[in-house]
DNA sequence: TCTGGGGTCCTAGGACCC
DNA sequence: TCTGGGGTCCTAGGACCC
């Protein structure tokens, strides 16, 4: 059996440790430069309020129902997220964490008398310890255990758990599961399928496996075969390295000006290489992109980007930041209105790995033990109290007018040096 | 006026090899 | 009339996830 752990409203939930008044209220978290909803309590979904919606189109509901807003605090929801974890390893040999506010758990040879009763008391056990409501679904593959776990949030006698594993009670679930809210099947496919008459998870279920390969390729083969109860997606009992580091940002105004587009970037490509540093690992391609306003469509639009190559992977964060100002130069088109860009990270190597120059060694192991420095002042100080120039002095670009205090963890702080 | 920010994997087709 | 058969690597685009 797997386990899927899913924690309710997780953005929201945070909120509303701190916040125990607005429960039963309606409430929304937003995205960056609060501008879409991006998560909803209950009673905010009851009210029609979409996924991803913008503020600007629901702000008449919003006051209209007193709606409470938050910006979204990624180091408050990271916080809570890690010690949801560590509720979760105390309870199952293996887990997977799969994303911010859901991990899978491998019950296999795990000896449990009841399954129903482990899932509903390790929900009530992650609301005890960290106030945060937690749905978990148990069942023979981690498709199906999606499936249970949802059913949690909308059947509140369930307690939390639910254990589902007898054929009769799969295909009662399935024929009333929605095709489109199976895991794996998405916005394109659930359209086709409908027009072919298959609109629930049993529909799917029933079609044959050849066609399900041939039009929807292995990984529709994969969600058909784990909805039949046959494990096909394979638990990830250690987190893989990233293949790919991304920072990018829509800027609350548009940017005019090349020396600005500059510092923002510079920004982006020193958070990328303290990423890597953090992680251990160092890239050899780095992506540079900026683009104007792609909701303006009477303006010039603009996208370009720059694909830069390192000889020698690098973490440095006076490398990173000197080849995104170099391609920023390159890109940038003077009279557009810059309103999002970016820096990815690939080709990524692990440090220990990876072979040492024989021509600049010696830059390289200056470059490393400064950023170490870097890295353990910002550490003790709170973030950025040390930035490299030409990131400049500001903060990035952005607005959030509803964000709530780090509860849990303590504030960053502006830069008070730089290295020029 | 106002529209998020991360990721992953698969596939088809082209370029190239012997 | 008729034009091999096998392989690899890379890339762009699509689809999916939270």
């Amino acid at each position: 059996m797997f386990a899927l752990a899913d924690c309710n409203n997780f953005f929201v939930s945070c909120e509303r440790v701190f916040r125990p008044d607005l429960e039963g209220r309606p409430v929304i978290v937003l995205s960056r430069n609060d501008g879409c909803a991006i998560a909803r309590s209950n009673e905010a979904k009851a009210l029609g309020i979409k996924m991803g919606e913008p503020l600007f189109r629901i702000r008449d509901l919003v006051s209209r129902e007193n709606v409470a807003l938050f910006s979204s605090n990624m180091t408050l929801y990271a916080d809570f997220s890690r010690r949801v974890r560590s509720v979760l390893r105390d309870s199952a040999p293996q887990i997977e964490v799969y994303s911010i506010d859901e991990a899978f758990l491998d019950l296999r040879g795990v000896e449990c008398e009841d399954f129903d009763a482990f899932a509903k008391e390790l929900s009530q056990r992650c609301r005890r310890l960290t106030g945060i409501p937690l749905s978990v679904g148990v069942a023979p593959t981690k498709t199906l255990a999606k499936i249970a776990a949802e059913l949690c949030k909308h059947y509140p006698k369930l307690r939390g758990g639910c254990f589902m594993h007898r054929e009769e009670d799969i295909e009662k679930v399935l024929r009333k599961t929605p095709v489109e809210d199976v895991w794996g099947i998405g916005r394109r496919s659930a359209p086709k399928l409908k027009l072919l008459g298959v609109h629930t998870a049993w529909d799917f279920r029933l079609l044959n496996e050849e066609w399900v390969r041939r039009h929807m390729g292995v990984t529709g083969l994969r969600t058909w075969r784990e909805l039949h109860g046959i494990p096909s997606i394979g638990f990830e009992h250690q987190p893989r390295n990233k293949q790919s580091i991304c920072n990018s940002r829509s800027f609350s105004t548009e940017i005019y000006d090349r020396k600005e587009l500059m510092e923002q970037t510079a920004k982006f490509a020193a958070m990328t290489a303290e990423k890597l540093r953090s992680e251990g690992t160092l890239c050899s391609e780095l992506t540079v992109f900026a683009a104007t306003n792609r909701f303006h469509g009477d303006e010039p639009q603009q996208y370009g980007n720059i694909v830069v190559h390192f000889a020698e992977p690098t973490d440095s964060t006076l490398r990173i930041v000197r080849s995104v100002r170099e391609a920023i130069a390159e890109l940038f088109v003077a009279g557009c209105g810059y309103k999002r860009a970016g820096v990815i990270a690939s080709g990524i190597v692990e440090r220990q790995a990876s072979p040492h120059s024989m021509f600049d060694a010696q830059t390289q192991a200056q470059h490393h033990r400064l950023m170490s420095a870097v890295d353990a002042i910002n550490r003790k100080t709170g973030c950025n109290s040390v930035v490299v120039a030409s990131q400049g002095l500001g903060q990035v670009l952005s607005s959030s007018d509803h964000r709530s205090p780090r509860y849990t963890t303590h504030w960053g702080e502006l830069p008070t040096a730089v290295i020029k």
